[in-house]
DNA sequence: CCCTTTTAGTTGACGTGTCATGGACTAGCT
DNA sequence: AGCTAGTCCATGACACGTCAACTAAAAGGG
């Protein structure tokens, strides 16, 4: 059994600060959003998401796996903000069992309306604090930590303890 | 009414590789500590929070406070580690109104045994993929934003739409 | 074709977080 | 003391996310 590496100072001070960079950040933004355009975070993922998509619209795990979220979650969301005509659902022609999400001419006029004030506060609360060099840093970092928990390999083979024999 | 400063590509791409990195690393570290331990994120923050208190246990107010929770959140939370075992509610006896949580010896062994595990994965999926200097990098944005986001100014006088005479 | 397996999506139960409210107590003023 | 205001905390209602079933349809053999 190796022993613990615990983390030195600065890797401290980089894990906590970014918890906390996250909890306050999300919190604002979220708060910002909420009050200037009556969206929460996720809902401006999906009408951004969507907004991009081609006819605005896509099949509903298409969607899932672009935004990272899991099936159920969309579903449950898109069921939401269905009922405040956000978005709308379609049967997909080509197949059965799948459903198409899309864009109502509200959402999209919400999403317009909402964008300007939700870049701004980005802006705001994070990019504009940072200079140039960081914010590549900041870029190249999520990069590498995303491109790691993407690979498969990381995803599913992970140390066990004392799965295998090891030395 | 200024234009809107839309993000350029550097900072799209730090923007949102910085949401997709946390959504990843959350969800990676989140599952990891509740296979190993039984905790979700949250868990462990308290234990942790509560270990290096003076006493292992501190008020409700003041925990919150550090943790940067809201009182009704850790309250709810507390109640739900309560039954669990992990800590426990004490009256305080300077203020009447006021609750004292308290670790358990058993909360103490879990988070003792879910530390290592815990740290491990941290460093598995975020501090071991980062070079020294993109480590005080990251701590360098963090105190940065934090420091803003901390500071009551900014915490209230958000730049508001038409709110007073503009040109 | 039928049978099995896989995939798309929905749903219900449950844990979690937020907000608004309310109750209990303290503190400060007169 | 009595009044008022503020603080500490709990709680209920609701929004959100996860997980584990479940339905329905496609896909791939025999």
């Amino acid at each position: 059994m190796p022993k613990t590496r615990w983390l030195d100072d600065a890797e401290m001070r980089a894990w906590l600060g970014y918890r906390r960079m996250f909890l306050l950040l999300n919190a604002r933004v979220g708060r910002d959003l909420a009050q200037d355009a009556g969206l929460s975070d996720p809902d401006y993922d999906v009408l951004s998401s969507l907004s991009s998509a081609p006819g605005r619209q896509g099949r509903l795990t298409d969607l899932a796996r672009r935004m990272l979220w899991s099936q159920s979650r969309l579903s449950h969301h898109i069921s939401r903000m269905e009922q405040r005509g956000l978005v709308r659902r379609e049967e997909c022609e080509s197949d059965g069992r799948g459903s198409v999400v899309v864009l109502t001419a509200q959402g999209m006029r919400t999403l317009e309306r909402a964008a300007p004030g939700h870049v701004e506060s980005v802006r705001r609360n994070l990019i504009d604090l940072l200079t140039p060099a960081q914010i590549k840093a900041l870029g190249d970092i999520a990069e590498t930590v995303v491109g790691h928990l993407g690979d498969p390999s990381a995803t599913d083979e992970r140390p066990r303890k004392r799965a295998t024999s090891r030395s």
